[in-house]
DNA sequence: TTGACACATCAACGGTTGTTGATGTATCTC
DNA sequence: GAGATACATCAACAACCGTTGATGTGTCAA
């Protein structure tokens, strides 16, 4: 059993304010690029280290990451499917109609 | 001159931020349906009014709606294009292909 | 074992956020 | 004008968040 396999739907405003942060997202651009332990992530963004595990672990229970320990090093990488779905979801809210009713306000 | 046009990049840590809210998330959907004005959010939402004006401002302040005055009523709407640009951002965080290289760690 | 390493967790703090109730402001009607 | 309506803003407070430094935990090498 890897340490990210217990199921639970996260509320999407909880996704959402994991990218309400710029470390974070900077930590999602990285991860981009592939997996990465976090040493290398602490090198790259110049935050100190428990910041940083707790950056990572606001991304993980919005299941925006996973991690995967090898030996003394824990990789971490994107949630892919996730970052779609929060796309997706945001282009929903946009209607693609163009003819959008104006409302007959209903107050006095 | 109206109410919004001033302009200042914002932040896409404040957009997502703005979005970090179930009540400002249905205010979102409402608006999807059409402008609305405030009157007819705070039946729908259930919300206190100064409350709702504080979720307002949010969503203005980081440019996902636009106001406009009709008299004694202000009427809110979807910045679209934000939105779109939003998602877009989020979708070029997943990379396309799978072929994702495993990072050879650098740390002892 | 022991010590070193990579990382997580904890305690404490200051700043920010969401919420409420009261007050202010612009617009309309009379 | 005065009063009503629609909404914004303010003050106050509790809860939450990001940050820091110290401590805990799991893994490896000697």
């Amino acid at each position: 059993m890897t340490s990210t396999r217990a199921r639970r739907t996260v509320p999407r405003t909880e996704q959402f304010h994991a990218l309400a942060d710029e470390t974070r997202l900077q930590i999602l651009e990285l991860l981009r690029g592939g997996e990465h332990c976090v040493c290398e992530l602490t090198e790259a963004l110049d935050v100190g280290q428990s910041l940083l595990s707790f950056h990572l672990r606001t991304l993980k229970e919005a299941r925006l990451v996973t991690d995967r320990r090898e030996g003394r090093w824990m990789y971490y990488a994107l949630e892919k499917d996730a970052l779609r779905e929060m796309a997706a979801g945001l282009t929903k809210l946009v209607p693609r109609q163009r003819r959008q009713a104006r409302s007959r306000r209903r107050c006095n």
